[in-house]
Formats: C-alpha cells, structure tokens, sequence
DNA sequence: TGAACACATGAACATTTGCTCATGTGTTCA
DNA sequence: TGAACACATGAGCAAATGTTCATGTGTTCA
C-alpha cells in the first residue's frame, strides 16, 4: 500500500465511519436491494423520518448514496459500486472470526 | 446480499468503527509494511506509547491484528487479509469521488 | 392560494470515543 | 533478587456522534 497524506488519511476514516453505525449499514444494506423513499426507509427500518433523513444526509455527503427528487418524495438509491463490497468484506471477516473460534 | 440479525449488524458496525479511526488506519497501514514493535509504532507515528497500546488493544479485540512476545518486546502484524482489501476499496472510493469532481 | 404531504435541518441532550496521566504486569540481565 | 525496560490498563476528561423534538422548505392538488 502506498503512502497516504494526512488528508486522504482523514477522508478515508470518515468513509469508514459511515460504515460504522449499525443504522446506517441497514440503510445501505436496504437500498442494496433497490431504491426506497425516506419514509419507506423509516417504517422498514422502524424509525423516525428524523433520523432517517439525518443518516441519509450524512450518507449522501460521503457519497455513499444519491438522491433524486420524484413528486413529493426522495427517492435514495446508492452511489458507489463499492458499497456493497466493502460490506461483503465486513461480513467475511466475521464470519471467518466465528469460524476461527469453533475451531479453538 | 442476505439478511442479517442484528447481533451481526452490531458486529459488522464496530468492526468498521475499527477502520473509522486516523490513528488506527495509519496502525494498520503500518502494519501492512511488515510486523512491528509497540515502541516502534509509537515513534513511526509519533505517537505516546500509551495511546498505541490502547489501539493496538482495540485492533486485536476486533482481530485486525495478533501479538507475540519477543523477550520484551510485542510483535505486532495484521491478522486478517481482509484488512488490506478492505482500506484498499476505502481509497477507491475516495479517488474516484475526487474524480468525478473534476468532471463536473 | 392554501392545506396536506414528504422531507430537511437546527438545537439540545445523552452516549461513545480517543487521548493523557498514573500505575500495574511481565521480561531480561547483572 | 532487583533494577531497568517494554508494554498494558484503569480513571478521567474533552470532543465527536446519534437521536429526539420542533420547525423549516419544497411539492402537489383541490
């Protein structure tokens, strides 16, 4: 891995944050299997519109998502192919860590 | 990708609260050189060895990383190959955003 | 135009987090 | 054995974070 500057440091730890909520992994988990509207998102996920578009907010300022407008409604889709990689990833390595331990 | 119950979505979040961090990025990215002492780490990234050792306590709960002793020393190395992967997607993500911004 | 709907957003609050400081544990070697 | 080294760890504190509550903005349609 090459070497990284203090910014792109920064950059990248937010991106990681954004991962690191476990509402925000079932927002992008939810959309992963297509695209839904703020309030569709809040009653699958059995929470106020509040903090649901507060999380889509910050999801869509790290470009995780994209919004577009349909009428009255937003609708939210995710904006990076990598998204449900790097949450794949995530449930390797788990995975593979409750694997490890049976073996132990 | 498939359901997950919410004790693996608890997971799945702090272990990418793991990766959310400047400090423990640059630990892992370190790390991805080559094992290393604490002493070591400290110094590389000037930091105090105590708020390493907290990190590095952290990163191997979450089995990012393993120790060994070496005499008085404490060996430190990555411990999932998933780890390089998983920050190397993080910086794709980020690279290709600052592209797309030139674009537009 | 104005009421109703869908969503965004600011402020406030409780919780979590990362660091520092002080001290504890484990190892080596004279 | 005990001093010195390398590291771990608990307590405490300031900063960051996620939610709620109240309210603001944008759109539709009668």
């Amino acid at each position: 891995m090459r070497m990284h500057d203090d910014e792109e440091l920064y950059d990248l730890a937010d991106l990681f944050k954004l991962f690191g909520d476990s509402t925000r992994l079932r927002i992008l988990i939810a959309l992963s299997e297509g695209e839904r509207n703020v309030n569709d998102l809040a009653e699958y996920l059995a929470m106020t519109q509040s903090a649901v578009s507060h999380q889509l907010s910050t999801l869509k300022a790290g470009k995780l998502v994209r919004s577009r407008r349909e009428g009255k409604q937003m609708i939210y889709a995710l904006d990076d192919e990598h998204v449900e990689t790097i949450i794949a990833l995530g449930i390797e390595h788990i995975e593979e860590g409750e694997h490890r331990e049976k073996e132990i």
